[in-house]
Parts: C-alpha cells; sequence; structure tokens
DNA sequence: TATTTCTATGACAACGTCGACAATGCGTGT
DNA sequence: ACACGCATTGTCGACGTTGTCATAGAAATA
C-alpha cells in the first residue's frame, strides 16, 4: 500500500510535509504544494485513516444502533437523514442492529469502542423509552425516535406526534365531521399513546362529546408480533347503524385494512367515509386510492438534526441535554370530504 | 485510553504477553492468562482496532456500496442478512449509499480505501445491471440483486426471478385460470423481464394462447420516479366481457391498487378473480384481505450468502466468479380460488 | 548592521498492536 | 553431567500518521 512516505520521496519533500498538504495547513509554498499534489496522484495515494486515528485518537465516525430500524420499512429515513449529514460533513457511519436483544446491544457498545468511535446515535423504530447500555466507558449519545428510560440526561429528538395527530384532528372537524372513529395503534408505543390524547382533547375541545367517538384498538402485543384486529374491528365500526363519517388511525399501514374494509361493505371513501393515517408511509398513502391524506413523521429530518446534535455534543458543547421535538406535516391528499 | 500496555503494567508481564492473551495464542500459563483476565476486567481494556489494522493491515471489515436499497422500505431484509453474518462472524460493516449519484459513489470508494476496507457489496434496491467504479485500486466486490454492465467477472448473487414467476404461473394454472391478465413492473429492471418471460412461456407450454394472456405495463420511468398506471390498466382490465380469473402482477405494492380496483367494481377476491402479487412485502402481503398469496423474494439470504461468499472471495478462494441464484417461495395464502 | 519575527521545511517520537526473534528454564534421553 | 527439545515469556521494531520542536533562510524592525 503506499504511504505517506512513497508519497513524500517522490515529490523529494519530508513526510511530515505531505502531511501538511494533505490536511491543508499553512506554511507551504504553492509550488511545493503542487509538487506534492502531484505526486498524490500519481500514486494514487489515500489517506490511512487507522494510522491518523491513532495518532490523533479522533476517529470522524459515529455509530447508529438500532433496534429494528435498520431492517424495517418504517422508519429508514432516519437512517438515510444519518447517513446524508454524515456525507456532508465527512464523517463515517458504523451500523449495528440489536435485533432486540440485549446481549447483541452489549456486544455491539464494545466494538464500537474498540473502534473509537466519536459518538452514537442510538435509534428506535417505533417511538419508546429504551435504556442504553453504555457500558462503563461514557461515549456521547444522541437517541433518535425515543427517550431515555431512566433519568440520564441524554438528549433526544422525538417527532411531535400530538401536534401531528392534533392537526389531522383538526382538520376533520374543519370539514365538519362529529362522529369519527379511532383504530388505536399498538399501545406499548409511546407516539400511539400521544395520538390518542391529541384526538381526545382536540375532539373535546370542539366540543364533542365521548359518545361522539368511537375508540377501538387496532393492535397490541409485543413489538414484531403484535396481534392485528384492524381488520375485524374497522368492519364492525363500520358497520353500526350510527356509524362515523371519518376514520383515524395509528399508522397509514392499517389503512390499507380500513379500506379494504370499507370497499367490502360497499361503501365509497371518501363519499360515504373519510379516512385518515399516519405516517406518511408512501409506499402505501400513495397506493391507496383515492391516496391518503395523513400526517408525514419528520424521519428523515429526524436523522439529519440527530446526528448535527451530536456533533455538537461531541465537539463538547456542553449545553443542558435538549429534547427537541420535530413537527409532523399534514399532508392533504383525497381520502377526505366533507359532510 | 487504557492500553495494552497498562494492562501489562497491572497484570506483571510483558505487553506481548497480554496481546497473546487476547488473541487466544498458545503458550500462555493458566494461571498468567488468568491474572491478565483479571487486568483486561478490572481496567475495563478494549483493544483498539485501529491499532491493529495498522500493524496487520487487516481490517476485518466489509463495505456495503448500496443505491436506495438502505434506506428504501423494499430490500431492507439485504442488509439485515449481511449484518447477521457480520455479526456471526465478528466483521465490522461500514454503510454508505450513492443515492444514485455516480460522484458520489466515487467518493465512497475512496473512503472505503481509506478504511482499508477488505471487501464490498455491492448492493441494488432493484434488481439490474450496474457498473461499479472501483477505482484504480482492486477491491474485492461481491454484487448482489444486481450484476455487472461490463463482462467484468464479478461474483455476483440474484434471486431467481424467472423460477418464482413460473411457480406462480402454474400455481395458477393448475386451479384451472386459463384467462390470466399480468400487469407489468417498471421495464427497466432485470427481474420485471424474467418474470414476464416465465409468465408467458410458462402459460404457453400449457398450451394457452397469447390471446389468453393479457399483458398491460403497470408503471414506467426512470426508477424512483416512475409514472403509476395500476389503478387504471386494472380498472380496465377487470371491466373487459371477457375479463381475466386472474392476475398477477409485477409486486406486492401494486397489488394494493389492483385490490382496490377490483373492490370499487364490486368483485370480490378471491371468488371473482384471484390475485398473486411478488415480493411477499409483509407490510403490504399481510395487510389485504384477504392475506396475498404472492413469490418471496429471497432477499435475507441474498444477503448473508453474499456476505459469505465475499468472505471466500477475500480469503483468496480464487475459483470461477460465480454467478449465483437463490429461489423464491411461494407464500400460499387466500387471495387465489380454483375455479 | 544587529536583532527580531515570520515563513517554510525537516527530524524525530509517539500512538497501540503484533510479528520476528531471543532468552530462560525445565524435563528427557544419552 | 551434557546436549537437546519444548514450553513460556520477553525485547524490539515496524505499521502510517501527526504533534512537537528544531532549523534555516527571508523579511521586518531597531
Amino acid at each position: 500500500m503506499v504511504s505517506i512516505i512513497s508519497v513524500a520521496k517522490a515529490a523529494g519533500v519530508s513526510n511530515k510535509t505531505v502531511s501538511r498538504v494533505i490536511n491543508g495547513e499553512p506554511y507551504v509554498t504553492e509550488e511545493t504544494r503542487e509538487r506534492v499534489e502531484k505526486a498524490i496522484r500519481d500514486l494514487g495515494y489515500i489517506p490511512n485513516m487507522a494510522a491518523r486515528l491513532i495518532r490523533s485518537s479522533r476517529s470522524n465516525t459515529f455509530g447508529i444502533i438500532t433496534d429494528y430500524v435498520s431492517t424495517t420499512p418504517y422508519s429508514v429515513d432516519i437512517v438515510r437523514g444519518i447517513q446524508d449529514w454524515a456525507n456532508a460533513n465527512g464523517k463515517t457511519i458504523l451500523m449495528a442492529n440489536t435485533g432486540g436483544s440485549s446481549k447483541r446491544e452489549a456486544e455491539i457498545w464494545k466494538m464500537f469502542q474498540s473502534h473509537r468511535i466519536d459518538g452514537v446515535l442510538y435509534v428506535t423504530m417505533y417511538r419508546r423509552t429504551v435504556d442504553p447500555e453504555a457500558g462503563d466507558v461514557r461515549i456521547p449519545t444522541v437517541m433518535i425516535n425515543c427517550r431515555p428510560e431512566t433519568n440520564e440526561l441524554l438528549p433526544s429528538i422525538e417527532p411531535d406526534d400530538y401536534q401531528g395527530a392534533q392537526d389531522l384532528t383538526r382538520y376533520l372537524l374543519d370539514r365538519g365531521h362529529r362522529k369519527i372513529g379511532y383504530i388505536r395503534l399498538n399501545p406499548i408505543l409511546l407516539g400511539a399513546q400521544l395520538r390518542l390524547d391529541a384526538f381526545r382533547k382536540t375532539a373535546a375541545e370542539f366540543g364533542l362529546a365521548e359518545s361522539d367517538l368511537s375508540i377501538r384498538l387496532g393492535m397490541e402485543g409485543p413489538v414484531g408480533a403484535e396481534k392485528n384486529y384492524v381488520f375485524a374491528v374497522a368492519t364492525e365500526m363500520l358497520q353500526q347503524k350510527d356509524r362515523p363519517t371519518a376514520i383515524m388511525s395509528g399508522n397509514d399501514e392499517m389503512t390499507i385494512q380500513i379500506y379494504i374494509a370499507a370497499m367490502a361493505l360497499g361503501l365509497r371513501i371518501p363519499e360515504d367515509v373519510s379516512i385518515v393515517g399516519f405516517d406518511d408511509f408512501r409506499t402505501v398513502s400513495l397506493a391507496l386510492k383515492p391516496e391518503l391524506t395523513t400526517a408525514a413523521l419528520p424521519y428523515y429530518d429526524l436523522g439529519l438534526e440527530g446526528a448535527e446534535l451530536l456533533n455538537s455534543v461531541v465537539a463538547g458543547n456542553k449545553a443542558r441535554p435538549t429534547r427537541r421535538v420535530m413537527p409532523c406535516k399534514l399532508v392533504e391528499r383525497t381520502s377526505v370530504q366533507s359532510v
């Protein structure tokens, strides 16, 4: 492998001077710089990160620990956001996922440490509380889409589920809906509770009674192996004599089943029932006809901002640990009609 | 940071002996070994990979280059397969995605080289031919879900789209369907062509005439920004006086639209039309009611086998570059009925 | 002209690890 | 007692970089 020394020889300078050129340090004549750069090109020299790290003990690498996120369709955008940030800022990304095993998680922390990672982004697929097992050594960590279980003060970034559900509820209310069904996401998930709360409170603020709301559980059980009642629940809900004119649901995926339940009963969307989702999981929201009105989870921004935040933490910005929240954007399509 | 030297001091041995213990080398007394291990635990020593790499010039790291795969719902299982293999075999994974930009791709190769990666897994989201821009230095590379455009002899692993579509077609034929519709995937994709060929040939072998087949294009255009005609095409197909009794489609995502088109026309699935997908993208195939009969793409295995193959290439197994093909498994659910 | 301040460069050590080789000590066969 | 083989441990240097400090002119100041 061609090293800094071969370049130095070829350019007729010392290795330190080559190092200076590579790192854009001052005190190099234009003429020398060019000679060195030519030698670098000619020899196809590429700096050795390992050597650099060993010398300077800064790896310029972030680790991503996920549970299922990297391997699950929903929130891959978080990873994309992180990667784009890393790309733009010359950082390297080491990625590993626990698959839910805490033994595996411990190994990953160890592996990260052996690579002298600068910081860790702890990402979960569904928003929930977690307890990262950093081990003894304290690596700067930022939590994305989740928050620490203990009261440790780790900075975190989460989507604003409350605001998203509030916007969605208002959207329906503004369009005259006064009987609204709600099919709930797995209650284990932090976001599920917040969305439901927002729905309830917003409806109440508008003067709807609890009896105008038809709230049903759509799924439950351990993440990754939950029981799914959506189709049955939706069918039942839509068969009531006094059925809701609109249905909100925990996420877009559930919405597929609501659509099918409605259509199987001969109901048209949105003429007979309006439907809104949550997430803007486009594989679904755009494939449904009519296309789905939903609230977009800011996954990409979660990743981007999370990386940015981690970077400032690593840089020693001790400022009080933030718990930042990113807004959900309402995406209006054609699955809702005024009544 | 605690190094091998601090451990050596603590245990009262030379650093080389510590090294021996860490690497499980022979010629260490049980007693010494225990003393060293205790010191390692007490001090929380973790080996420095960078130093190890610089000394041995083996990074034990594989790089994954993807176009959109890591950031797209469909084929994340490939990545999961790779990660699981890496995990089981003590390798580290560096991941980067090009987002389709070839400038970005060149940077990634450079970055990988600067980390002295042992090998690269080149993964694409949709099966297609590609032209990896390795640059000057030759890093062992295995292609997953794609194959080299040029006739370079790079080993590759791909799903057996032909066999999958063949199985699916036979499945319908065996159940008495003699009028079959087919809504095509974007023809840019390698798999799309193979699936269609398999459909055509298998139907012909069974004695169906071309006129029994209703083959229509469902989407076209550049990957990531294609035009989608599925809903319209499906609606049209199902309104024909002599409509097909079964519809095959390019992938599960398209199937959502076919379901909705059918239901909007008052047709029941599978009583009035049978439907099969392709991919077994479970977010969709399990959410649809009735659940979708489809062919599962062996994404996970593609990743697992790809990593395994790369490992053997890196280990110097020069054997002729393989082009391996992994079978698709037919997943029978309830969207098909015999006629 | 003498002295100080820059600019441009190089020599050298150190980072943490492991490979090559040397050294020590103990048992075995002669 | 002597040479030999083998198990156990240690010494030393090298990997590719960069930080520290030194050096040598050139330019600026007194």
